[in-house]
DNA sequence: CATGAATGAGAATTCATTCAT
DNA sequence: AATGAATGAATTCTCATTCAT
């Protein structure tokens, strides 16, 4: 019986399962090693102990993530296709990496420097990609930084929203989420935004008038 | 120079602030302790052991979280107005608990089956409130259900969002996080959501025609 | 519904119950307490602590056991008989008093200080006594000593033995420890020590001729 | 200066000691580990915690002792010189293993499940081998079980006896324990449970008649 | 007499990490 | 590259006891 991928990568997806859904600071390095069947000592060989393991999750999940982003975003598109468009993929990206997802979102608080720093780097990334789609939609210049602080987190949280409550809501709706749902969910998620700003920007609009 | 507050509030405000900026998992009873200037058996004594705090804080935050919404949900008003009133005591109580909140929020996912029967009440509490909430909207009886299980979550999380990355924004942006900032937020997001729930009432209308 | 006994009995009995099945070290005084349906501090008010129980018990427990002893020796009676009445009285006595006797019996090595003296000197007192009826059956002053370092200890532990194995062997044998059984047990067990000793004493005897 | 014995070996054989002369429950790892000269952690790598030691004490305590009778039992002798021949191989036995043997039969009344099977298990197969030992007696098939019940906890005690109480006993008689002082005990002890079976088989016999 | 909150020392255990092999 | 025994600091929790009320 062979194992699959490599000790490595065996090591990162057993530790984004368990940090997604106890903590990174409840899951033990031992337990880790066991699950992924491999040596205790190879954390410290591969990932420079435990915090390490974090941070090649996190670092790995952005890797991906800007990818996705830079694949999917399309500024020639009008607005309104171009971000749905993108809605659509993210979702399906944070599909198929829910836990690393789940991971970078719920473990954003630990405040090792180490950590903070990535951390700081990747969500300035966000903020600047964000701040140009936000001047696709005709923001006014002196607005954007405002608008950016305030719907930025709000479009990153809304994305990540059913996956972190999934696990509770899983048991409340008798839902399946599958790819019918979530063929929904986007359209209606993108409905919801788009709409959002809107009417956001035709009241910015008016008041500057 | 005397203490204000009882040892047990002290434990609690002091732990939320602790586990809101490391987690749960990282934070060690002996600093909580030693920053509440208690001893540190008093936290068995008073919660029966660690888990107890985060049960308390959580406890104790929907509490005055649901008291809050029920102070402040007019279904006499017209609904743009209610959600509108709704948000700005949402968020001014944030503002006021934020730690808590933090500490709800990012420690969702900790399964320890106490705190998971704890969470699974209150976020099904949650939901019903949105329910209703919705229906005042005139969402469609068959439609709530699916709505409230995408709209709930994207909901919550949205009013979460601004504390959430507050800490790292704060590094990025040279914003004022004061009270004229939260006029503006409460403001625009209140539009955003409405503006956005609309659309997607029009949009399942016209599907349904 | 009142309370049987007064506080400091209640205490004893319970804790005797409690060291004979978990050993003085696992019990913590406030299960004591708790079961006793005292406040904790009552122990260290009566008792003087912890140990201060332990004490009492042994020291309650020899108390009561000389009592049965000088009132059932009779050195008028032939010594085969003086000793299967002893016999007798001190069975009965034990299966009256089994978690003290356990306690003293189990606890015996518990080298506290304060609890060695006391054990040495009751001790000594049991053997000082055993030491006279040895006489009565004509042992030879000279070896009186020795037989008694011998002997006295085979016999005390010999009435214990039924009390300290009758927890596992309640569950090896499927016998009933009730009148009848001890009837038998007390004539077998006189026969047994009887016919021991005099074996012994023919023996010394003949190899003193 | 080299350590002798493994870590193991030199952890169960300090843990005895202080198990045996203070109880099990008054011993803390931290002693034990320091006296053994091992890392405290090392206890609940080798032994799963505390509990592990006793368990392995209790363990190769029977298992030793097991072999000492089976390598010491000769039914083909006459029973008296069989039974004799096994007393003397015991006391040696117990001799040499003097703390292990107090500590098994010290602790004999802890509770824990795991502690209470094991005990069971090995009391049975003291029972076992004794009932195939009175047997060689004569004893009436019918008579054989309550026998065993009544005589088997008594011999273990008598055997035990010495060891027992000897940390007391030596402070009061002034008698060396010593090869000489066994060698007149093994007599003594042989002659006084030969003769005390060989009583109770007569009694039975006439009784019966 | 009685209470129960408070204390601080100490309990067992687990932690991430290291190092000789 | 991989192992697993070993380390010692840190973990949470419980202990017997005290003291102000």
């Amino acid at each position: 019986m062979q194992e699959q991928q490599d000790p490595k990568q065996r090591i990162m997806r057993i530790a984004a399962d368990l940090f997604s859904c106890r903590g990174y600071g409840l899951v033990g390095v031992r337990e880790i090693a066991q699950k992924a069947n491999v040596n205790i000592s190879m954390i410290s060989y591969y990932f420079n102990g435990k915090m390490g393991i974090l941070r090649a999750i996190i670092e790995s999940f952005f890797e991906n993530y800007f990818e996705i982003i830079k694949a999917n975003y399309d500024p020639a598109l009008p607005p309104e296709d171009s971000l749905k468009k993108l809605i659509k993929a993210i979702i399906e990206f944070m599909r198929e990496n829910r836990e690393e997802a789940l991971v970078m979102f719920s473990q954003l608080h630990i405040d090792e420097p180490e950590i903070r720093e990535l951390k700081v780097q990747k969500v300035q990334k966000m903020f600047t990609f964000f701040h140009g789609l936000i001047r696709q939609f005709g923001v006014d210049p002196a607005q954007r930084r405002q608008q950016v602080a305030i719907f930025g987190p709000a479009l990153i949280s809304t994305l990540f929203s059913t996956f972190l409550l999934q696990p509770i809501a899983k048991g409340i709706f008798k839902i399946e989420y599958d790819d019918k749902f979530y063929d929904e969910y986007v359209n209606l998620i993108s409905l919801y935004v788009l709409d959002g700003i809107h009417g956001v920007q035709r009241y910015m609009n008016e008041r500057e008038a």
